[in-house]
DNA sequence: GGCAACATATGATTTTAATCATATTTCATT
DNA sequence: AATGAAATATGATTAAAATCATATGTTGCC
């Protein structure tokens, strides 16, 4: 159910919560009380500015986590809101603060975890960098990104789900990638030898 | 120099690297040897796919730190090559590894940076959702991120110079934002109240 | 089994940012 | 001070993806 490390957590450091469209994980300037994990459903962290514009931290989906930084200050800086009817699980910040000072497993876990993160989140962010369409579909397929329904890796690349569906077709037919069906897609052919870069 | 938590290692366990243009920091499949800091110029981290794709995992610039996950793993998986003229400085694994083991504060640091990385990625991600340059620009600057020159916030936010410099202009034209000169610019009012939104 | 929701798929049109071009300003360096 | 590089700034044109539209296929569910 939780990720790793979170799962070697005893159960009663977590608490479930039921949230209907538009309830509050927590608000800005609330005591902190830990970490969350998005069962089903989906919620957005938003920050406001001084000056009142709304910022959008982070949207987090079913398997997400969320506010992982609040380990490391007293207060939220920022308001958790549900954005559709949700499942999340809060997991206890002192349990987890002890477990990581008295437990190196879990501990070099929990920095694992992060770093990989952190390693993801910068490869996707160099993805974005690829201006054409059909480039970042085949090196998103190419790196392993197309998990879920096309929609959803259209989501996460930044081009909306018919720019994908298009340029997927385009790779299939000029054989750089090939289609198992039910879309799955398998990478062929290098995109210099299909000609990808011609411009 | 060197960023939290790792400026608390000794100096011995660290190796500068001067490297010129093509030069290799190190190669897919050698032996980990360390966690790197850019000093001045570029490394680009490229992981080839069995098919021959060469898909870019990051672009280190100066101030940025690359391979943290070789801390987890016995081989680099990806080449690391100077873009441009560098200095980098190589952090002993073994020194790190044992540190973290053997010092809770050095420890918790580490958790506390990639955490604040986290974070910071997933915000980058969430801003180049946004559609609009308008818009992103300003969230981007209403978020604290036109700290550079407006070609670094360009790249670092997914356009080009040339549309950040016409949505600054917009902007701050609409009253949205106040330029204090020098690249230097404030938020003023929020979106709405300056029809941010209108179509 | 049938309905609703969602994914897949593709065509037509519009919008918008990329690209190309160019000028001025600022800044570091010889 | 002179040179050159980079940042700032805008205009004109183009290219490309977004949007809108629509159809079929798939799947979970009462």
């Amino acid at each position: 159910m939780l990720p790793e490390p979170f799962d070697l957590l005893k159960e009663d450091a977590n608490t479930i919560l039921i949230l209907a469209k538009g309830d509050h994980a927590f608000r800005q300037g609330d005591k902190t009380r830990g970490v969350f994990f998005v069962v089903s459903g989906a919620i957005c962290l938003t920050r406001m500015t001084e000056a009142g514009a709304a910022v959008t931290l982070q949207n987090a989906k079913a398997g997400d986590m969320f506010a992982e930084a609040s380990l490391y200050s007293d207060h939220y800086h920022c308001d958790a809101v549900a954005v559709a009817p949700s499942q999340v699980i809060r997991l206890s910040k002192s349990a987890i603060q002890t477990r990581q000072r008295e437990d190196a497993v879990f501990s070099e876990r929990l920095t694992k975890r992060l770093a990989t993160q952190v390693q993801n989140y910068r490869q996707l962010l160099t993805l974005h960098a690829v201006k054409s369409a059909r480039e970042r579909v085949y090196l998103a397929v190419a790196s392993g990104r197309l998990r879920g329904s096309v929609t959803q890796l259209a989501s996460e690349i930044g081009l909306t789900k018919e720019a994908c569906y298009r340029a997927l077709k385009d790779l299939t037919d000029q054989g750089a990638l090939s289609k198992s069906g039910r879309g799955e897609y398998a990478q062929r052919k290098s995109l210099q030898e299909t000609r990808m870069g011609t411009k």
